[in-house]
RNA sequence: GGUCGCUUAGCUCAGCUGGGAGAGCAUCUGCCUUACAAGCAGGAGGUCAUAGGUUCGAGCCCUAUAGCGACCACCA
């Protein structure tokens, strides 16, 4: 071990040496257990952000847990082809080059998309790599390889044969920059200041007008009739006639419909079903003429000649000149409305109708809300299933076809004579209805997540039953963020149940965020991004781990403050410095020979009882109560809390209690002696590594090895400490440890208040009939760690100096005679604060006793702590009177 | 409009099935004690948002209110 400790020396050596090794793949030993977790794929030209090292650090830590436990354990990473910001970033280097993707056609575009991803891809797998992931890269996958797009198709076909696919014309959601149709959950909706129009449509033959409010002027021209709602009184007389449409100049019918909201607005509502969602089905309830407004790219049509081609912006106002000029306009609101906008590029997302392919989801649905209504598939934390089933139950058909070239082309093959659609998984040779070979494949590809929901079990094998399937699936746990449950969480469900009749995994663990220092969302445009290698370069992977789980909590968002960084680096800090003292003060020969067959059980590190001592045995009993509540935390997916009690373990017991005891032992001459304390550092020590080795995983390696270099397995691959049979808790020892420890801190607080200087040495006299022998076995550090030069014990009370300053704990009394230091009328007051102070403990402990509800109702081992813990007051607060007396 | 979450020390956050309020950072005091000054020891600092309720007992459970946040829906 170097003097110093730097991430760098070792990180990336021990990284290579568990590849090398076979670590990260699952053990050949196929009698156990499996667990398994799927990583979620990164986008294949991704960069790696905090989201990621979250998601990395989580899934790593629960594999390598597991992988101690015993399991036969299974991380597989991968990559997503990510078709539309894929496209779209080949698109932009085309557009750098003046080229567009139809100047150099499909195939030529989908060649260059590969070459760019073999350029790009990869870059992310390097960084989850510095991060420490433990996943078995011989596995490794891609959304878009050969076996996955095998998945892909098997499932397209198959939902197809069963009527779960179909084609139609629907109105669906068009990015206007990407050119594509994207989901209804690809849309988001952004506030955004516009105005409120009001114009008035002429009543046709009467000097009447109805006023609609509008926030898009620029559809009127398309507009097929003006609706009311139909119990509105102001305008049951005008249902059923018409006005005239201004501009166009064209009678429309006045429609009655309940999806029009009285309170709003005016109350009418103009119908343009080509731009509207409602009102395309209101169109459609009515049997309107359907007018298209603009055209393909979203300039405005030849309805008028006057605005064609005009970008829709500079349509609206001019349209709203014009109706002023008409005298059609009535008023101008200001409006805050929702626009829709593209999840990926931001840019205006438009209503279109268009022939596209969509899942049939009500039958889907079904079985994927049971699933977890009945438990088989559990959320972490619980709450992210309500939102699970909100959207489950009021789902909408899914449109699969995006109108992009980078993806899973679509394996439908349109029969140029008959006009038959022939699905299926290869082209086929001819039309299965009319025999013709004039065939021609959808242009379309499908949605991204269509091939992601697959991916707990296409990445094994599936449709083919090979072992991984049968080995791993269904999966353990999936670990995401909440802001994916819809676009993938949900349909790998309903996927998984679908296709392979099972859960594809049992749990989900969903994590919020990363957000700045000031909550703020990380994001390119902010510029507040903090990449996770920058944090690794300088502070170790380690810390970076330990940053993002300390004193985290399952799906709450984390605001990541960069001082976490440095109680991250300080405890690494304090981890090397403890292991470098606990090996470089063992035993000459322990520096040769590594642990003594005889003395130490090896596989289980447990060390021989019979010559612990009391100190030895506390801080056993520490660990083992460490280790069974991290166990427990881990199992829980309390992650956060096991990291912050081994952190406490390991710097407030270990090191500021435990080394600190044993020093007088270790500096002494007694090689024996020394030999033994030798044993319970290395032994506790190693056993915290093992338990904080899923977290961080480098450092505690790195250590290990330099503690047990000549026996046991590596640490990664060591087993994992088992909760009961092998060790023990030693209630009384522990008992008295803690009261000890208790007098020393009133001993340094005491000194402290009175400044007493570390150099000066006072004598303690130790009053207590119970626990005289183990006060004298552990004098030599309570000397060092209480300041003395002298430890008397004694079981009655003569010879206590008069202007001693007196220590009032729990079995035991403490005086210490100051000398010249103590003024006795303030030592006086002290022990009347200090009675007053018992006096109200004794009261608080009398009341709940006395109290016949607690008493009857409480737990009897509760009343039964009360009474001892009264007891105990009780018998303090007398000592301190009698001091009192005496002074 | 609907759903969910948050509100705990100056700051950022933990707090398991209800049983005496915790951590890190910041702050104050004293220490260069031979693993660590990236440290050691000690201290100060909280009506657990507010108001009710359930309970022997509430930071935790229930109801309402306020502020903040997220998501879903989309009323033009």
């Amino acid at each position: 071990m170097n003097d110093k400790l730097n991430p760098k020396d070792f990180e990336e050596r021990l990284y290579k040496e568990w590849e090398e090794k076979g670590y990260f793949k699952p053990s050949d030993d196929r009698s156990k257990e499996t667990y398994c977790i799927m990583m979620p794929p990164p986008n294949v030209t991704g960069k790696l952000h905090m989201g990621h090292a979250l998601d990395a650090t989580l899934q790593d830590s629960l594999i390598r847990f597991k992988r101690m436990q015993g399991f036969r354990t299974l991380w597989l990473p991968g990559s997503d082809h990510a078709s539309i910001s894929t496209e779209m970033k080949v698109v932009e280097k085309l557009k750098a080059e003046g080229k567009s993707k139809y100047d150099i056609g499909r195939e030529k575009f989908l060649e260059e998309t590969w070459d760019w991803t073999h350029l790009y891809g990869g870059t992310i797998q390097k960084q989850q790599r510095a991060l420490g992931c433990s996943c078995d890269w011989s596995r490794n996958r891609f959304t878009l390889d050969e076996g996955m797009s095998d998945a892909v198709l098997e499932q397209f076909v198959d939902l197809y044969n069963k009527g779960l696919i179909y084609k139609g014309k629907r109105m669906v959601n068009w990015c206007t920059n990407c050119n594509t149709t994207v989901s209804d959950i690809e849309v988001e909706y952004h506030e955004e200041n516009t105005h409120l129009w009001h114009i008035r449509y002429k009543i046709v033959d009467e000097d009447r007008y109805v006023v609609v409010a509008t926030t898009r002027p620029e559809t009127m021209l398309g507009d097929t009739a003006v609706a009311v709602h139909p119990d509105d009184d102001r305008y049951k007389d005008i249902v059923g006639k018409k006005c005239i449409l201004p501009i166009m100049n064209k009678e429309i019918p006045i429609i009655a419909d309940k999806f029009v909201e009285k309170d709003f607005g005016t109350g009418c509502v103009k119908i343009t079903p080509a731009h509207d969602m409602n009102d395309y089905q209101a169109g459609l309830n009515h049997d309107l003429e359907i007018i298209q407004v603009f055209d393909e790219n979203f300039k405005m049509g030849n309805l008028v000649p006057e605005y064609e081609g005009m970008d829709l912006l500079e349509a609206r106002k001019k349209i709203v000149e014009k109706l002023e000029e008409i005298g059609a306009l009535v008023k101008t609101e200001d409006y805050v409305h929702n626009v829709g906008k593209c999840e990926r590029c931001k840019n205006t997302i438009e209503p279109k109708i268009s022939e596209q392919w969509f899942v049939s989801m009500e039958s889907l649905a079904k079985p994927a809300i049971k699933a977890v209504k009945s438990g088989d598939i559990n959320f972490v934390p619980k709450r992210y299933e309500k939102t699970y089933f909100n959207w489950m139950e009021n789902i909408q058909d899914w449109c699969i076809s995006r109108q992009l070239w980078w993806g899973h082309q679509i394996p439908a093959y349109y029969c140029e004579d008959c006009g038959h659609i022939n699905v299926s998984k290869t082209a086929p040779d001819k039309c299965e209805k009319c025999g013709s070979t004039k065939l021609k494949q959808d242009e379309d590809t499908l949605d991204t997540w269509f091939s992601s929901a697959l991916w707990p079990f296409s990445t094994l094998g599936w449709p083919n039953k090979t072992e991984d399937f049968e080995d791993f699936y269904p999966t353990n746990v999936l670990i995401t963020g909440y802001d994916i449950i819809f676009f993938w969480v949900a349909r790998m469900i309903f996927s998984g149940l679908y296709c392979t009749n099972k859960r594809p995994f049992k749990d989900v663990l969903i994590h919020g965020i990363i957000r700045d220092s000031q909550g703020r969302k990380m994001s390119k445009s902010l510029g507040n991004g903090i990449d996770p290698l920058d944090i690794v370069d300088k502070y170790g992977t380690d810390s970076l781990r330990f940053s993002l789980l300390s004193g985290t909590s399952m799906g709450n968002d984390i605001r990541y403050m960069p001082e976490k960084l440095d109680q991250a680096s300080n405890f690494c800090n304090k981890i090397w410095n403890a292991a470098k003292f606990v090996i470089m003060n063992r035993p000459q020969e322990e520096k040769i020979i590594g642990f003594k067959e005889k003395k130490y059980d090896k596989e289980n590190h447990k060390h021989v009882e019979g010559s612990l001592r009391i100190e030895d045995k506390w801080i056993i009993s520490k660990l083992n109560i460490l280790i069974k509540e991290v166990t427990e935390n881990i199992e829980n997916y309390d992650l956060g809390v096991a990291v912050d009690k081994i952190y406490g373990f390991l710097w407030n017991e270990f090191c500021d209690w435990y080394i600190e005891m044993v020093k007088p032992r270790i500096y002494s001459e007694n090689e024996e002696e020394k030999l033994q304390v030798s044993y319970v550092l290395d032994y506790v020590l190693a056993l915290a590594l093992k338990v904080l080795h899923p977290f961080m995983p480098f450092i505690t390696t790195e250590i290990y090895d330099s503690l047990v270099k000549y026996t046991g397995k590596d640490l990664m691959v060591s087993s994992w400490p088992k909760m009961s049979g092998v060790y023990e808790i030693y209630d009384e020892e522990s008992k008295f440890i803690e009261n000890i420890k208790n007098v020393i801190g009133e001993i340094r607080n005491l000194r402290a208040n009175m400044n007493v200087h570390p150099s000066k040495k006072s004598k303690l006299i130790f009053v207590t009939s119970k626990y005289k022998d183990e006060i004298k076995e552990t004098s030599a550090f309570i000397e060092k760690l209480g300041f003395a030069n002298e430890i008397i014990v004694q079981e009655d009370k003569k010879d206590i100096p008069d202007n001693a300053v007196s220590i009032m704990a729990e079995d035991m009394e403490v005086y210490i005679p100051f000398e010249e230091l103590v003024d006795i009328e303030e030592e006086k007051k002290r022990l009347e604060g200090e009675k007053k102070r018992l006096e109200a403990e004794v009261l608080r402990g009398e009341k709940m006793l006395s109290n016949p509800g607690f008493v009857n109702k409480a737990p009897e081992a509760k009343v039964e702590e009360e009474k001892k813990k009264l007891e105990n007051y009780k018998e303090m607060l007398k000592a301190v009177e009698e001091r009192l007396e005496r002074m």
